[in-house]
DNA sequence: AGACTGACTGGGA
DNA sequence: GTCCCAGCCAGTC
């Protein structure tokens, strides 16, 4: 249907809802790539101005901020989260669990 | 054209 | 419990 999985993880990564956090693990397994994790996140890296694509909400399964480098400051990423009531101690969100967002069952 | 790398993940040692 | 290896897709050298 999509012309490539870029548009289509651009698409899922909209889709994830204010205050909610989602893995790339889960968006490539919800692209049919359950390995296909690292193209996620190449996806973001690629991203550049897409401003409306809420890269910050895209962590890795373990909830670290793991592409908190690649925003214009590695703080940016961070601020955002909380600015959506999420916690992150050490670049690492808590409580994931309670804000995890997983495609596969939201969007079912 | 061939090989390496990267914002990842799961499984095996 | 920690470390290493293989698999995924696209872009770059």
């Amino acid at each position: 249907m999509k012309e490539n999985k870029f548009e289509e993880i651009y698409e899922v990564v909209k889709l994830i809802p204010p205050g909610r956090v989602s893995s790339y693990g889960a968006i490539a397994e919800y692209l049919g790539s359950k390995r296909g994790a690292r193209l996620v996140g190449w996806a973001m890296n690629a991203l550049n101005n897409r401003s409306d694509i809420p890269a910050h909400r895209v962590l890795n399964k373990t909830g670290v901020l793991s592409g908190k480098n690649a925003f214009p400051h590695p703080n940016m990423m961070k601020e955002k989260l909380e600015a959506e009531n999420l916690v992150i101690i050490d670049d690492k969100v808590q409580d994931l669990a309670e804000y995890f967002w997983d495609p596969n069952i939201e969007l079912l």
